[in-house]
DNA sequence: GAGTGGTCTAGACCACCAC
DNA sequence: TGGTGGTCTAGACCACTCC
């Protein structure tokens, strides 16, 4: 009924949650592991792939797998992300065009500028942002645009990272990823600013408050 | 460099995303693709695997590997699941401990109601909710809690499916899904209403709308 | 060079679906 | 019954890490 994969993977993942295996310490080697528990080795580094997936281990090439260390969880609250040590990777000048154009309400070849942005903790990247801005409105400082919002709407969408988001990311393909597309817009309605975020599954959360007025109410599900 | 897996994805992608392969379209069988691109069955079914989880196909046991026509998508609105056919699965009387009792602020063996809800849209579930709240605050029709909130906090993480929840929803372990867990309270500060959503990622994302008064900024990064 | 994980192969065997 | 996908095997070969 169930796979000797999932067996496999519910088996290690019980020593791992348990502290039978302690975080930082290494596994066995595959071919170990494929003895003990008298599988192929394809199947073995399958169920190991679901544990990687799910954040419990870190496959070193070379060196072998690891339980993974607990980690510090980045949160972002709805409209900003909380203050980390970012590295702006990239500034671009460039024209709105297609669905850019569309998120931010402005006509196509509008000039913008992108700012490419890497988020770090603990000498690993955890984050991943592309910001556009009408380029009268951007600054040469964070926060990049020269004013403030008066709404802010994030769309969140859970997927699977791009080969690109991945690498630059240094996260495995089958990690989940959060992304959010955000839109701020001034007192008038102006758009004054698009960003798209992409924040790895495995460390990161976004926390959102919605504060209901008498007026109208809340839950309808 | 690049591996024949994300080649191949790579390619049967191009081929979906351009048209090439309309949407219902059956796939040629994986022997047959395999023999085309001079593959080995298991390295096709790979990036074929890479593809389901992204949703671009189905793959249906005994029938064959299908486009996926595009999805209706659903909606989550911050502190409220947008109005569709709800099915109630199961209502439950239990009492808090460990987590729920922290999250609900109540003291351990508080009585509590859990309502465990199914979304449904074209006859495939699409969202699982599990919704825990203080038995004297329960009611027998949704809304299920007597009491309108004041403040709704959304926690929105990233991550795979358990396999109860991939089988639930009817969906690949593979496929990303967005976890919320919401906490309702009301003005005086109590919490009326815990909740624990899984929204597949493919059909489903979150909305969140934060108005900032004159006060206190926005973004900062 | 020894040991590790990363990728891929060729094929067996089972389960599901349609006829 | 025949075709399809689902799982697993046994092993080859390459790339990376450390000594």
């Amino acid at each position: 009924m169930t796979s000797l994969r999932d067996t496999i993977a519910a088996d290690l993942r019980t020593q791992i949650t348990t502290g039978h295996l302690k975080p930082g310490e290494r596994l066995p080697s595959e071919p170990q592991l494929a003895a003990h528990y008298k599988v192929s080795t394809p199947t073995l580094r399958n169920a190991l792939a679901f544990l990687q997936a799910e954040g419990l281990i870190d496959k070193l090439h070379g060196k072998g797998n690891y339980v993974r260390r607990p980690l510090s969880r980045l949160t972002y609250e709805g409209g900003a992300l909380t203050p980390t040590l970012h590295l702006t990777v990239r500034t671009t000048q460039l024209r709105a065009q297609g669905m850019l154009a569309t998120l931010l309400k402005v006509p196509s070849r509008t000039p913008l500028t992108e700012f490419l942005c890497i988020g770090h903790a603990d000498e690993s990247p955890h984050s991943l942002a592309r910001i556009y801005i009408p380029r009268d409105l951007a600054a040469a400082e964070p926060p990049w645009c020269r004013q403030r919002p008066a709404e802010v709407q994030d769309r969140v969408t859970a997927r699977l990272p791009t080969s690109e988001e991945a690498a630059t990311l240094r996260i495995t393909p089958a990690l989940a990823i959060l992304a959010i597309t955000r839109i701020s817009t001034d007192p008038t309605g102006r758009v004054i600013e698009a960003a798209h975020l992409v924040l790895p599954g495995d460390r990161a959360e976004a926390l959102f408050t919605t504060h209901h007025t008498t007026e109208k109410g809340g839950a309808e599900g």
